[in-house]
DNA sequence: TAGAAAAGTGCAACGAGTCAACTTAGCCTC
DNA sequence: GAGGCTAAGTTGACTCGTTGCACTTTTCTA
């Protein structure tokens, strides 16, 4: 993935970042999130208390500790999709193919729930997701020629960083994927079908 | 709108709570958000910052003061629509009605620019309104006759909840929003329009 | 009038996060 | 290989949001 860090020096930075990270998930996972201090977390790695947050922006971003490559390759969905596909297939595609596999793999379950049980890790973990709704709008905006603040394309890029969201926590994703990109794409009235009507 | 309090203690707490606010607001707007401390705020309204906890739940909530009727007057907008108005054109009205005064007041403007330009209010503030979420789609699922944890109950709750974020800083708030229904109504790929297709 | 209940105070503490001064260790160049 | 540069890490003190506790004052009520 990323080319191995190369110097003694790297090595050395790497594996103190990894025993942090390797040190909170621990402990997170014991005890819960808000029993855990940074204190316990530098204690249990050896470090001090500075050096976690050389290292991490924060609590929070101990749990999520990779978040790179997710904008890069949203973008590159809609700006390097098959020929006739459409914006919103192209980003159906996306999330069926890269971020299905990750929510289901089975060493995911405890940290899910550990996320879910968390309120600062929920609202946390929408931001993360959300964060990336000007550079998709841009991609957008680019490929459909038209304003980078143009309203529609900001709504869609918006809605469709929530889908991750709201499919989280249903029994079957991949079904709740597909409705509602089909949503996004149809409706709530579509002609002939008022809700509530 | 609520009725005045009426024992001399319920107006002395009254009172209190707003020096509390009336002192963060305008320590707030003259320095700015992170340039205060609750301790300012505290011996600005001459009391303990333990009371100013009392009274607020957080930094955060100091600056808005009043979000108790909107959870209730949104569900009421769907559950005692007019007959035959489906469910997302008494949304649509509703925000039109309710929140576009609101935003569009004047004396807005400069806490429009506090909560913009500090990042940390901006996702509180958009945390207020994704709060109403889940009753929000409880009562749309209810309208339809449908359980409480449908699918496209949570998205549509959810989605419009965000038009308000989205429609804010548009020059054209009113445009904007209309905009943003039709979309919702309608999707981003009618039969015939499929974008970037 | 006594006393419960609420409102407020003061103080101390905790945890997250920052800052500045210092040490250590890898790396580079002469 | 010596000396110097720089990044990583340490230390300790500090700010700030927030909570807990013990206490006083005010107001309502039996």
């Amino acid at each position: 993935m990323t080319s191995p860090p190369v110097g003694r020096r790297e090595r050395k930075k790497a594996a103190t970042r990894q025993a942090i990270a390797d040190a909170a998930l621990r402990l997170f996972l014991e005890r819960g999130y808000d029993q855990v201090s940074i204190r316990d977390i530098a204690d249990a790695a050896d470090v001090s208390t500075t050096t976690v947050f050389k290292h991490f922006s924060g609590k929070e971003a101990l749990v999520f500790d990779q978040d790179e490559h997710r904008e890069a390759a949203l973008t590159a969905a809609v700006r390097r999709r098959a020929d006739g596909q459409s914006i919103l297939d192209a980003l159906r595609r996306h999330v069926l193919d890269s971020w299905l596999p990750l929510a289901a793999h089975p060493q995911m379950a405890e940290f899910t729930d550990l996320v879910d049980s968390t309120p600062a890790l929920r609202a946390y973990s929408e931001r993360m997701w959300t964060r990336h709704t000007d550079a998709l709008s841009a991609a957008i905006a680019d490929e459909l020629g038209v304003r980078h603040d143009d309203l529609a394309c900001a709504a869609l890029a918006r809605f469709v960083l929530q889908i991750p969201v709201l499919a989280r926590g249903r029994p079957d994703r991949r079904a709740a994927v597909e409705a509602l990109f089909d949503l996004l794409a149809h409706g709530w009235e579509p002609a002939g079908r008022p809700p509530g009507g």
